[in-house]
DNA sequence: GTAATCCTTGACGCCGACGTCAAGGCAAGG
DNA sequence: CCTTGCCTTGACGTCGGCGTCAAGGATTAC
């Protein structure tokens, strides 16, 4: 198939995959009149990049994965290398959650303190104010 | 002072503080020699510039706060237009964190699952081997 | 023959918050 | 006078993953 096909058939575009060849991830054979030609196992490497993709990883580690899948096994987490990358981006994910949950911590207790002082200045001094 | 103390005391770069100025963020007088001149309150907006960007706020995120202080209020959310921005950050990064908690989901139960299948390849059928 | 739809390479644009270099001005100390 | 160390503006570079033209060739449909 040509380049069109395989980029709507993996949900992507034609530019995507010029720059995936760029990179060296998915080289295409050609055609005489000088066309990019793709078969099936392009496309499971292109989807399998995809995934990837959009898990949030980058283009480079998705590369072991590729490697992987054209070394001849079932899956592209099949070899170690992969797993290795999987196991470096779930300590990643972890770090980044917790950082952004500290944040988030951080922006809460400045709102929570900053929406105190506007109802102090609103009503000043509440206490003592019974009978 | 001068831009460089400006940059030293508030822990950042002059090439910062002149961007901040290009933005409109944080314009500066000038001495007869053409050199920007900054006082304490200036300091002061670019302290809460620095620490909203430390939380990951974009520059334009900051500005309610900065126009805030130099109304003069006391602090820079003291205006609803900041409370605005916090309320509106701390449903980004909700949904954010969320988001990146599902991916470490699916990536951890891809990574196991590739164990798995590893462990099967290794030695396959562990189940009936007993007496 | 010609219009429509593919394809090709090349190259600039984008986004954010600056880093970094270039060429030159101003002030102070020795 | 000369060096040192501030300062000025201007402009290009960075990073990733593409989007978006531009100019032209190939194939198919009518």
């Amino acid at each position: 198939m040509r380049i069109g096909e395989l980029a709507e058939r993996a949900g992507t575009s034609t530019r995507t995959l010029r720059y995936y060849e760029s990179r060296g991830l998915l080289p295409a054979r050609r055609t005489g009149n000088g066309y990019r030609t793709y078969d099936e196992d392009d496309l499971r490497l292109l989807r399998q990049i995809r995934m990837l993709q959009d898990f949030g990883f980058e283009l480079e580690e998705t590369r072991p994965f590729v490697d992987c899948l054209r070394a001849g096994h079932p899956a592209g987490d099949s070899c170690p290398a992969s797993l290795a990358v999987y196991r470096r981006k779930l300590a990643e994910l972890d770090g980044l959650i917790g950082q952004l949950a500290d944040v988030r911590e951080q922006v809460a207790r400045q709102l929570a303190a900053a929406e105190d002082a506007a109802g102090e200045a609103a009503s000043p001094r509440c206490e003592m104010t019974g009978p």
